[in-house]
DNA sequence: GCCAACGTTGGC
DNA sequence: GCCAACGTTGGC
């Protein structure tokens, strides 16, 4: 008899400009829960389509202020499906080519917030930490707004924020 | 505001 | 398919 393993769990990094949609603005949202919409990348559409899955952990970065930083954690609650952003005109996320199509090829994933952390772990502090040299953020000229991380970087960047799950 | 590092676009 | 021009990201 063979058993199917259980997929292992996945990390990821997800950033987001604090002053457009912060980890409080997340935690405030209904079930504290919401459509991580507006990507317009296409491998990161290619990530959040083939490789997300439920359950998955997402660490919550703060990009484009004043300390970059990770300050907090999520989970998947729903897989990928079609981001209709791309089809309202209304919508910041308006593609007119997805428009003139009727279809939108961008993907979403919804996300709800686990936990803030007490203590944020700045870009700084992780560009100094050595254990986690070659993680995706640290690279240069790495730019993907969604990336995925390593089990051991992940333990590890939750043992510094000092958060239980 | 600067600029490096990409990604995308579109003419050829 | 090549590649120059342009746009975007995001730290600094």
């Amino acid at each position: 008899m063979t058993r199917v393993q259980p997929a292992a769990r996945g990390f990821w990094l997800m950033k987001t400009e604090p002053h457009t949609f912060s980890y409080d603005d997340l935690h405030a949202a209904p079930g504290h829960t919401t459509p991580w919409d507006g990507v317009r990348n296409y491998q990161v559409r290619n990530m959040l389509r083939d490789d997300f899955r439920l359950g998955d952990q997402v660490f919550i970065y703060h990009s484009s202020c004043q300390m970059p930083a990770i300050v907090g954690v999520g989970v998947i609650v729903r897989e990928g499906y079609p981001d209709l952003s791309a089809l309202d005109i209304n919508s910041p996320y308006f593609d007119d080519r997805a428009a003139l199509k009727g279809e939108s090829p961008w993907v979403c994933v919804d996300v709800k917030a686990l936990g803030r952390f007490d203590r944020q772990i700045a870009l700084q502090d992780l560009r100094l930490d050595p254990e986690l040299a070659g993680m995706h953020l640290l690279r240069k000229g790495s730019r993907l707004s969604v990336q995925p991380v390593e089990a051991a970087a992940w333990r590890h960047i939750l043992s510094m924020a000092e958060l239980r799950l």
